[in-house]
DNA sequence: GATTTAATGTATATTTATTTACATAACTAC
DNA sequence: GTAGTTATGTAAATAAATATACATTAAATC
């Protein structure tokens, strides 16, 4: 059977997959990096390529590599191919938008949240307000490829759903993203916030770096790794969790969770502002407590240098055993200038063997407030441009222009 | 140019590494499996297995799986295509061996170990007793695949050397991979003991499980990770170092490492022995301990239950931190029956969140000794029937039988 | 033992990728 | 500007992989 020219023109959509997943995977920027990446031939390589670039997937920046002689063209996931829509839900407001692929924010949009409304119709409410944003960015980027939501408690990736024992009650164990899946025709992620967070720094700052740790001091204090240059997640999506590890000590004090002595209930924000509200001050949030520091506050700066330190006993562990190459700390107390970040660095010189500290850098995350929102995006990147998946991705897009 | 039909044929066998890494990875082990995940076509995979059939790589195996209809056969590398030298440095012996691709010991022997004699003295004292092994097993066992150091301290796995500052005098930064690789036209792989037990107790015994924790519990302390399906060594082959994870307390014994109320000078072999000793018990070793607890001396059971306890206390961490499915407990103070391992049970359910404990299994390791040996050969088989060195080991296969 | 079922093998035509060889493009250094 | 250098494109011949269709095999079931 002969087959049109169509259908022959989005067959090699299909075949270009390994060469867009090494661009956008970063692993190959140039012809002559997806040549020795791919190890076809150059031909196959241009031919490939071309597709991409014909179908507006992929485009030659401006950017190019000397090398002695005809510079290298530097190529790139074309932003507007496009879009995606993320929504990161925090303790009380769900911040939405539409994003293109480099990944950019179109537009951006944020609503009330409330736990009490349980998840079917802050579901809805998403929905709807996605519709808006949808409509804004439809035209000028047509292609959806996907929808991620950032969840301020646990989450099972693979599953997509909240796990529990968790804060939001009723979320735990709603199926999400099947809730969301019979409105798009697009893959669906639900990730826990820090562990965007951490892929923000990651993908954002630190590419390159292999074994890293994000730390996140907020009103809670949690983590997220990079093991090999990829989240890593454990069995059920609650690696990280630092926030509940105790410490003996004779004044432990009790915790949210019910235990005596846990990270959280001795450096978390909502610790900290319990010290200093027994102490005279007003603060009720770990944004209190940070303006407190900027007031020069002595009794806050203390507060936040000793959570700091606890922070720094709790990072030690995760030096010993994971041995990362980089700590970013994160969280509004972060924002609190150098005192957590010395405490901090404090306890973990103290108390790692000099093989383990040798080439650890522990710094400031970038103050970005919607790190989780663009590290939604990246999420979304990686996995569908991900070896296993572009071909799902080419055939969803070639469908797509097929109509 | 014609080629000529050797050349031809090795080009076939350079060909099949897609196939042999597959089979070899137990990522598929049969023909419809392969068909499946290689993506190739039926005649193409027939086409490659045979040529890996009859290169006497891969084999049938007498193992069929039911399917309905004809039975499907299952395939598996060859443990007689050929043979790795591996050695297990220990405090006082090296045991060294020769395997097939099983990997089965075909030849071992042990020689006495001095840390005086230095790295250079020591090396040439193995490959002499290799030189042995190698004329027992070459005749048979044609092709060289490998060789594999274990090192009873930390290794950078990438440079190939030990790490510092270690219990191994002289041996820090030397570069072993070169001085051996002067002798042997394979690969040469050199890392520390526990992670190698903990591939041993992966690879072997719970090859399904992709999230893991191996705790060596012997005269000192620690503990490899297997995070998603993967040795996980860290930025300086560090990772997994509890043994010097400090508690406090105000008795804090003073560790070997010159800190203060290290889990290791808690819990480990030599911190028992030193606490039975001042209890007028003759203990100088973790296997004394043992021994007293097998004796039934109720203060040896009592300090080898609260040397759990501790081992817990550090476990607990551990698993709040990376969320494993299975913690597997070895070495000598593993055998002193389930003492050690209901004190670590206690204080992990105690201190985790449930969520991280439902589905967490903690039993004991394998009584083998020679798992670190075993380890070493799975490590050596992992490496070179990866994607990315297939096409190196079948090149050189290839050479070999050119000759 | 005949029948069913799925695994596996193979020849041929077709499609696809690679090699080879030559041509062109875009920069740096002089 | 010219020479040197590397990047990139392309046509034609060659090599390799795939689809297709048919044949064979080894078990389970009746």
């Amino acid at each position: 059977m002969a087959k049109s020219v169509g259908e022959k023109e989005q067959a090699s959509v299909a075949n270009a997959s390994g060469i867009l997943s090494l661009i956008a995977s970063g692993s190959a920027n140039s012809r002559a990096a997806l040549l020795a990446a791919s190890g076809m031939s150059r031909v196959t390589v241009t031919q490939r390529l071309n597709v991409l670039l014909g179908a507006g997937l992929v485009e030659e920046t401006l950017r190019t590599l000397p090398s002695g002689g005809r510079p290298t063209r530097v190529l790139g996931i074309k932003g507007s191919a496009g879009f995606m829509l993320v929504a990161d839900i925090g303790e009380t407001h769900i911040h939405l938008a539409a994003m293109n692929l480099a990944p950019d924010i179109l537009a951006q949009s944020t609503i009330a949240f409330s736990i009490a409304e349980g998840p079917a119709a802050t579901l809805q409410r998403i929905k709807n307000e996605f519709d808006g944003l949808l409509a804004q960015v439809r035209a000028s980027h047509g292609f959806h490829v996907g929808v991620s939501l950032s969840m301020p408690t646990p989450v099972d990736f693979k599953r997509g759903r909240v796990v529990g024992p968790s804060v939001l009650y009723g979320w735990d164990d709603f199926d999400i993203v099947s809730w969301l899946g019979r409105h798009y025709d697009a893959p669906i992620y639900v990730e826990n916030d820090v562990n965007l967070m951490t892929i923000y720094e990651h993908r954002h700052n630190f590419p390159h770096v292999d074994d890293m740790i994000f730390i996140k001091a907020g009103t809670g204090i949690g983590s997220g790794i990079i093991a090999g240059g990829k989240i890593f997640r454990g069995a059920q999506g609650a690696a990280g969790d630092i926030g509940h590890i105790q410490f003996n000590s004779p004044d432990a004090p009790l915790c949210r969770c019910g235990k005596l002595g846990c990270v959280e209930a001795r450096a978390g924000g909502w610790a900290i502002a319990r010290d200093l509200a027994e102490k005279g001050l007003q603060a009720e949030t770990a944004r209190d407590v940070v303006a407190l520091v900027e007031m020069q506050k002595p009794e806050a700066i203390m507060l936040l240098r000793r959570a700091g330190q606890t922070i720094g006993e709790v990072a030690s562990d995760v030096v010993s055993i994971l041995n990362p190459s980089l700590i970013v700390v994160g969280g509004m107390l972060a924002r609190g200038g150098d005192f957590l970040l010395s405490g901090i660095r404090e306890l973990v010189y103290q108390r790692c063997l000099p093989l383990a500290t040798g080439d650890l850098q522990i710094m400031l995350a970038d103050p970005k407030t919607d790190s989780a929102l663009i590290g939604a995006a990246h999420l979304v990147l990686d996995d569908i441009f991900s070896a296993g998946k572009v071909k799902e991705f080419l055939e969803r897009f070639a469908a797509k222009h097929r109509r």
